[in-house]
DNA sequence: CTTTACATACCGACCGGTCTGTATGTCAAA
DNA sequence: TTTGACATACAGACCGGTCGGTATGTAAAG
């Protein structure tokens, strides 16, 4: 029958089912952390069994790993708005991103935090994969950071003395951090005036003496 | 018999006992995190049975609260180093401060990380208790950056246009962000390279134009 | 165009083991 | 003899992961 055949096209799409797990995964541990997560209350969440969890992935790490991925191809696709624009000012694209980093302390109802930087915490030390997965992600976002502040160096100051591959770490510390104590003291405001003394930071490092 | 009665006398010790407990927490919860440590991998790593870690403490949340005090008095008293001198300079103090936290990066073996920012991390979400604990820590740490941040002011350059409440946050900020990508990245010298950069930044907040 | 053969997607019961927490016992000190 | 400081034993929920089975999709043979 028509309709048995239509429901039954949609109802068994195992991409869209394993990105349903990623989604649910990203959602629970962004609140919970990995060791607080089980895999029943993924599966609960994604409106999947045990069984159906198993076939897409190999075990539960496997599927955090999927999910860190999957933040870090997000996020990039978000920040890539600051320097997608190659004609714009270096200077202007860092300010870019800085703005698009206080976006993510606007969104209503959801605190500004980061996948990374929790899986991170939670299993540098007993998880390789994805301590490196993390550090791949951490070094991808330096990196771009990075190529923006050597242009603006060359451009705007070549004389001057910092390295911006230390400033984009810098920059990047600081971001994770801040995330990390606006959500211990419920503070997105707070964040927001890191950022703020961060702009002025970048800009200093311009400034002709 | 009196060897038999000073055995007894050195092993029925109840606040022994339970710092060994708190001992045993923080090095495997830093390790671990909360939810991947278990009770009974505390209780022998303190050398201890179940019996007894609910006879000190009512539960395992309760165990990481007093942890994570505890974390917290040590610190504060290590870093009170930089700003128990009162005659000293407060920038002095300052950069006291910051060379205390250098010397966190440098003990071999250890490798720096933050009971505060790990728990905080994991479970700022899930535990009001916890997560109000961190915060307070972090608060007490960013008040005495604060008080010195405020005196230099006084002192250096009393019109300078910063709120040294805002920039001791960011070097908070900063601080838990350089432990967290250092430890993901497996990279002490990058901690340093943050602090140097750090260190800059506030010399800069008191450089007259 | 059917039929047959096999692959993929998914279900849900089930496994051995681990989890936090409790109830009870022991024994030294006061 | 009471009390505080533990040890022992165990309850019962929950854990990650497996397994047998079923529904659906594909594709080649007849």
């Amino acid at each position: 029958m028509s309709k048995k055949a239509a429901r039954t096209k949609r109802e068994r799409d195992p991409a869209a089912s394993r990105q349903r797990l990623i989604d649910a995964t990203v959602r629970l541990m962004l609140r919970q952390g990995f060791a607080g997560t089980s895999v029943d209350m993924i599966c609960q969440e994604a409106g999947m069994t045990k069984g159906g969890f198993f076939h897409h992935f190999e075990n539960k790490e496997s599927l955090a790993l999927a999910a860190v991925e999957w933040w870090g191809r997000m996020g990039t696709a978000q920040y890539a708005e600051a320097w997608k624009d190659e004609t714009l000012d270096p200077l202007a694209q860092l300010h870019r991103m800085l703005d698009i980093m206080a976006g993510f302390t606007r969104r209503p109802g959801v605190h500004c935090t980061c996948m990374v930087g929790m899986m991170s915490q939670e299993l540098a030390a007993t998880s390789p994969a994805l301590r490196s997965a993390c550090e791949k992600e951490l070094t991808l976002w330096t990196t771009h950071a990075a190529k923006m502040l050597s242009a603006a160096k060359k451009k705007h100051r070549p004389r001057a003395k910092f390295d911006p591959v230390q400033v984009a770490w810098f920059l990047n510390s600081l971001w994770q951090g801040s995330m990390l104590v606006g959500k211990t003291c419920r503070s997105q405001e707070m964040i927001r005036h890191n950022l703020k003394l961060a702009r002025s930071y970048v800009d200093g490092l311009f400034e002709k003496p």
